[in-house]
DNA sequence: GTAAATTTGTGTTATATAACATACCTGCCA
DNA sequence: TGGCAGGTATGTTATATAACACAAATTTAC
């Protein structure tokens, strides 16, 4: 358990889009019904049918959402970082999670019960505008999404990955090592192709120079290709 | 131009789930920045890129919203019926839309500028909230979607098409036939398949008398056989 | 530190579905 | 009334990608 002090610098530094809506009072609120959560790699945060009971708040780390869809597969639906909010689309739809969440990588989480969201957002509008904002954003990207995964070619998908993954975690120092590394197997779950063509059309990236890969570690040569590459081929 | 008499009564009737969240003070707001507009069949409402400015509301008729993809493609997003509300997502993502509407057949339509849609948010809750869940189920449904048309054989993504028709727009007095009659071409775009394997696939449930076509009228007779067709092959 | 498990890589085959070609039907309007 | 446009139907071919099989490399576990 951490002190309250250490609570409150975390939760002033980095919440900070949502924070900003709060009024002394409603922080305080925030305050008394945060708690804090490390998950390991892999470990899952909630599972699909799971009821919906918390606001989680990525603090540390990486998440993936997902579905486990036919058969084997997976679909990797979207990704966070510190400092993103997850887990409350399920329960303002009233349902259970249509999807999972899982950590990355070690990750530390935030998260406070949805009732009490659900009363701070009944007596303060501008945190009911940050959330239809979030969902607004959210629903246009699945809707893009679907066009992207069903028409797009292979390559097409992949270079989407990519783009995605230099625009969710950035780039280290060196303007071109992607700083999220992940499995050839989640690089296929996020682009909706088998890990043998993830692997494959990963290795004709590289013979095109669009890309550099030393193990799990990729680096971005042509982005403008990459880009051009979703557009087109 | 219809009277106001008239806006009254079709407002207060069928804008119902949004109506009730106002008060008598907001409801003079909304009747009086109501507009109705009739569009003809195949009409576009707004389209791709353009620049959010209304909450459309569908008093009559059916409207398809959906995203022009690779080639000449086509991909069918949501469909609206009456008393639905639509064209407010890309308003709230402050973007451009995503995707485009259209009248299925001629359908009445009213609009309300969202500026005033946001001012009345603003001050009350309820809407704030109705929007939430709107964005909330909608976000659960494109996701969910994604799985479905990524994964499954086309099979079960036109018995998922059909079930979805039946769900959304209802069957006949006799309890079977479609109330919707839509081209094949755009049963293929719901169902991400080509216009020929919609027709085949429409044959093929046919001959297993899933269902009776006859023109763009189709009688469900199996509707259990469907379900287990979506679900597994 | 070595065995086991997982991940990565590559070749081959199978198959679902798109693409293409063509014909027919039906309503429309000139 | 006849031809034209749009939609429906069906057969054939092409192809993108999954499925499978296996080997090598790397990580994990005991």
């Amino acid at each position: 358990m951490i002190k309250k002090s250490t609570f409150e610098q975390i939760i002033s530094q980095d919440m900070a889009e949502m924070w900003s809506a709060l009024r002394p009072n409603e922080k305080r609120i925030v305050t008394d019904n945060f708690s804090i959560q490390n998950f390991k790699k892999n470990q899952i945060i909630y599972a699909e049918k799971d009821n919906p009971e918390m606001l989680w708040c990525l603090l540390k780390g990486k998440v993936k959402m997902y579905k486990n869809g036919i058969g084997d597969r997976v679909q990797i639906l979207r990704l966070y970082r510190p400092v993103q909010y997850f887990g409350y689309r399920a329960y303002f739809a009233r349902e259970p999670y249509v999807s999972s969440a899982a950590a990355f990588e070690p990750s530390t989480l935030g998260a406070i019960p949805m009732e009490v969201v659900e009363d701070l957002i009944k007596g303060n509008n501008d945190l009911a505008m940050f959330f239809i904002h979030e969902l607004s954003r959210n629903l246009g990207g699945s809707d893009t999404k679907i066009v992207s995964l069903t028409q797009k070619h292979i390559r097409g998908r992949l270079a989407d990955a990519l783009l995605l993954l230099i625009e969710n975690y950035g780039l280290e120092d060196d303007e071109s090592t992607l700083k999220i590394y992940m499995s050839r197997e989640d690089l296929a779950n996020l682009s909706n192709m088998t890990t043998s063509n993830a692997i494959r059309t990963l290795g004709a990236f590289v013979n095109e120079k669009l890309i550099l890969v030393d193990g799990r570690r990729i680096k971005i040569i042509n982005q403008a290709q990459l880009r051009k590459i979703s557009k087109f081929g």
